[in-house]
DNA sequence: GTAGACTGTTGAACACGTTCAAATGCTCGG
DNA sequence: CCGAGCATTTGAACGTGTTCAACAGTCTAC
């Protein structure tokens, strides 16, 4: 009975969420996910293999959210470093609701191999969901970088946004502040950067860069 | 008894670092430590508050082999590329016998908070040895770039050392042969970008970039 | 030398993530 | 309608990291 199993798996990543936002992830026993899904122990374990795995739902329905987010902020502007500006803005804003367990659930998500990975075939469809984001981002803005870098571009900014999220992870300042400072100082430096790739000077370094990507893709 | 603490507190440095050789980090249990170590369960979490903090241990020792590694290397080596390369392969080669363990040790070290943290207080020691190393790398080369960027190059050279520590965690190639490729890439574009960075189209990118590490530090 | 305090040590007990054999429900060919 | 096969569900049991009350050993002050 498909619409059962669907009624169960819902109900059980619901509580999860739910139990990991008032009691973060750590405080979050599978007895009580189980308890308030109304479900067994084992019947979780059915559906998910791990704790850990439970927490893929909150990762797809972040994306989600910056996505919700940062697009009505693009609409009508063409400058590149405004345009990431605001999705790396629109991030934190989305992030912020699960400031606290999102260390433990990162440092979980960091562990090689684990499905929770930003790298794993797992997490693939988000992975992807957000590198089109940043392909977006490109599109929209009025640049002419170095056409071969231009390729690598998402990619490149999506690495960026990792290294966001990875100072997020442990900024511990009210709302955030110090990560949206530097964001606040990244932006430019990168911005700078793709513009002047173009730059005779800087074009082996821009093959190198791009050299760099494609090995790291494997 | 100070010499009978140390004693302990040294057998359970020991067997754990052990075990964690033989069985990898998760293999390992607390009971198996204490048992090899002569004592108490207990006993083991009075010197060492969890399981996590047993690997501060292995931390120092890896920081100490690292510098032993490279410095012969570095003797007689004066382009900065050169010098930076074998620096980073030594600690490939240093880092090499705990490849099984080290994804899960990472993970603990990502996160926010935890002693284990290369940014934590409590890591300050290994933190400072190893910057120490990329400054004495530095020093021997014959460089010359802006003179604002090199009083934080040390430290940047320090985050690209955690950036290829990060990609070895999930390396899984042979003998961490794509962690090496990294190292070979990566390293003409740092030394590239040093030496670049007197031009005056780079002057303000370099100023952006030593606000940048500033602002990383506090 | 002894009382008291402090340091070091013990192992049973706890809570947790996870597993598994068994029970129950469901589907579909006959 | 039956029953065989499969999907789903159960909760007790296991092994783990960690805690804690109790005990033992050592030192200090008098």
């Amino acid at each position: 009975m498909t619409a059962a199993r669907g009624r169960t798996r819902d109900a059980i990543v619901e509580a999860a969420l739910e139990l990991f936002r008032e009691r973060g992830f750590e405080g979050t026993t599978m007895r009580a996910v189980a308890e308030r899904a109304g479900v067994s122990v084992g019947n979780a374990y059915y559906y998910f293999s791990s704790k850990d795995e439970l927490v893929q739902g909150f990762y797809d329905q972040l994306v989600a959210e910056h996505r919700a987010l940062a697009l009505p902020e693009l609409a009508g502007r063409t400058d590149l470093a405004s345009r990431l500006s605001v999705t790396l803005h629109a991030w934190i804003t989305a992030a912020e609701p699960y400031r606290e367990f999102a260390g433990r659930f990162f440092a979980v998500a960091a562990q090689p191999g684990n499905p929770l990975s930003p790298f794993s075939p797992e997490a693939g469809p988000a992975r992807t969901a957000s590198i089109d984001l940043y392909r977006e981002v490109l599109a929209g803005a009025r640049i002419d970088p170095d056409p071969e870098l231009a390729r690598e571009l998402p990619e490149l900014l999506w690495l960026q946004h990792l290294g966001v999220v990875l100072f997020w992870v442990h900024d511990r300042s009210e709302g955030a502040a110090r990560t949206r400072l530097l964001v606040d100082r990244t932006v430019p430096i990168v911005a700078r950067l793709i513009r002047l790739s173009r730059m005779p000077v800087l074009r082996p370094l821009g093959r190198q860069v791009v050299d760099l990507v494609r090995l790291l893709r494997d």
